[in-house]
DNA sequence: TCGGCCTTTGCCCTCGCGGATGATCGCCTT
DNA sequence: AAGGCGATCATCCGCGAGGGCAAAGGCCGA
């Protein structure tokens, strides 16, 4: 019997460590790598060819979302088990679309992950206890289910408002930073919300944290 | 040879059994608990006096920071080393205030934290690279280091009004919530404002994370 | 009893936020 | 050539943010 091959994902060394010290208890998985950000992610999803990778989402540069796509798109034969911090309920449906086959918390303990990791080798879903209701919820809403990921569809130069009013820049500091007017700041800043619909910058920063754009 | 007994308090199960995992790799050291928040931080401490507490600060309801206080207060034998998601370099000198006896990142890799925790068991300060600079800073303004926490400074009023405003509330959302009228609410955030020198609602939601008051 | 602190509220002011609407310019695709 | 889209900037307007100033009532310790 071959073991699982698993690729862990995430930003913080030691709970990469950790998470792969529990795994390598159980003697059908083996951890084969271990990818400090979403870019690290691909390239070594390439090289190893594991059968799952357990990936974070707030991870700096390329995020978990962005580099499941990727992978997705090259090799989609390769299984991704997010492995989340924050319980992002509506966010599900679209790693769902990104072709993520599970999705669990970091308040979960041992067992719940190799449950779910034994689950997705079997190429069954896992969802974390308590998740799975919402995901109803979101089967029963198949228009948004089907949606894209509306952060990819911002413009390159909304995304670099959405950043700098994350980190608390003023309209003002950014039009001096981009060297552009504050009113057009402003119309970056409607047309970024609209996609989202995040409309208050409270919330526009939580967005960001939960999705590694910025850092704390 | 006695082995070093250890409490690790976070409230991510999975990070607590992942350390745990790699301490255990360690034949000097013992994972004797685990705690989820620091109130049960506080209650197994007293109950199976460990030698050492490793403990993160952003944990909901009662914080490191606090619980270590409370730990040091009665029971200021045990050492604390402090395992962070965040590198809150100016937020050292209050902890060494407050009495911890290391700060290491969950950055870090696991040889990182066992080196950690040996320094401490021998009764060292253990600060993980690039974090020493910024602490011999901190002795040079003694002062600084010598004041005591400003959250701790806040009103219960104050406190109540900091996780309102982080949660993305407006003053009038505020002022409805707590049937009081939004000046007095902006009374309330200029002085909070004042103790925490935090003078934008951005890095009051980003104080609020750090610290474990508001969920994200 | 007095002073200090907490909580409450008001008025005034400036500044920033954010939506609605409309416009120009350039690039790219059809 | 025509249309779509992104980036730029503008005006108008209502509302929220937040500082300054003043002050009243309650509670508690000296």
């Amino acid at each position: 019997m071959s073991k699982t091959r698993i690729l862990i994902a995430d930003d913080h060394a030691l709970v990469r460590e950790g998470v792969a010290a529990l795994l390598q208890l159980q003697d059908d998985m083996e951890v084969v790598g271990e990818a400090c950000d979403g870019r690290d992610a691909l390239r070594l999803t390439a090289k190893l060819k594991p059968d799952i990778v357990l990936m974070d989402i707030a991870m700096p540069g390329l995020g978990g979302l962005e580099a499941t796509t990727e992978i997705k798109k090259t090799m989609p034969e390769i299984r991704i088990l997010i492995l989340s911090q924050y319980d992002d309920r509506e966010y599900i449906s679209r790693l769902l679309k990104a072709g993520v086959s599970g999705y669990i918390l970091k308040h979960a303990v041992g067992t719940d992950l190799v449950s779910a990791i034994r689950a997705v080798a079997r190429g069954e879903f896992y969802l974390y206890s308590g998740i799975a209701s919402s995901v109803v919820d979101g089967f029963l809403d198949k228009e948004q289910a089907l949606s894209v990921d509306p952060y990819e569809k911002l413009t390159d130069r909304e995304k670099q408002v959405l950043k700098l009013i994350a980190e608390g820049n003023t309209h003002k500091e950014i039009a001096q930073l981009l060297d552009i007017s504050t009113k057009t700041v402003i119309a970056h800043q409607t047309h970024l919300s609209e996609k989202l619909d995040i409309h208050s910058r409270a919330d526009l920063i939580k967005f960001a944290i939960r999705r590694g754009i910025i850092k704390i």
